[in-house]
DNA sequence: TATAATTTGCAAGTGACTTGCAAATTATAA
DNA sequence: TTATAATTTGCAAGTCACTTGCAAATTATA
């Protein structure tokens, strides 16, 4: 590991949730060149280090966002005032989706899902 | 309605199934600006006729789909190697959202589901 | 250590849009 | 129906989130 990737990995595991390669970016902007960041994402998403996923937001445009790897499949809530991340637990789709695949005949091999509004800290201060 | 609005629409109205942006400017290549195709869905989706959703999928990379608007939510199943779209039919997440939106104390407003994985036409050509 | 293999920074390139602006359409008024 | 006002279009350039080629700098192996 070098220290760029070792770096990479250590600010996504005190995140403790889904962080966009361009909030890395911004982070060792003056350590790393955006193209060092984002080769050490694949580098660790490749080595099975890391999990990652496509998220849309109005203000941030389309980001692919990093988390740790775990053997368990969640989802994340996402904030449209924050833009922070609630987790969601472990995935409970599974029998649905199941039963969708049966339905139409379908091999679904993944599924992508997540929920958006507004959190409760932001709601607060609304 | 414009010529270029009434074509976009009609195009997407006779798919039946999400049609990304770049289809559409590739179909009217030799009739309209690629601009005039983005600007015609934007119109088309704000005056309520047209809904959109982004997926990402290995080969085509991260784009925008659009279906003709309905006030029922569906979801779609999107196969990896045709890339052709199944109807998944309408939301059955609601209460499982709900029960999310609960234990969180989140106001989840909207959600985006997808799932991915080979259709039975693909499956049968393997 | 010396040498081989890998990684990094920089700059340029991609792909999917987005925007400024003048010309062409379309809509409204007379 | 035509004059005028408002909107839309095409073109070219710009933006954003990456991606890639290549030589220099690191890191790994002998």
């Amino acid at each position: 590991m070098t220290k760029a990737r070792t770096h990479v990995l250590e600010a996504i595991t005190q995140a403790k949730e889904p962080v966009s390669a361009r909030q890395l970016c911004e982070k060792f902007q003056s350590d790393y060149d955006p193209a060092t960041v984002y080769r050490a994402l694949h580098y660790l998403e490749e080595k099975g280090r890391l999990d990652s996923f496509i998220l849309h937001c109005a203000e941030h445009g389309t980001e692919r966002y990093y988390v740790l790897h775990s053997e368990e499949h969640r989802h994340w809530f996402h904030c449209e005032r924050c833009h922070r991340f609630t987790d969601l637990g472990l995935c409970r789709f599974d029998d649905l989706v199941a039963q969708m695949s049966l339905e139409k005949g379908l091999a679904i091999t993944s599924h992508t899902f997540y929920a958006t509004g507004i959190c409760p800290e932001c709601r607060r201060k609304m």
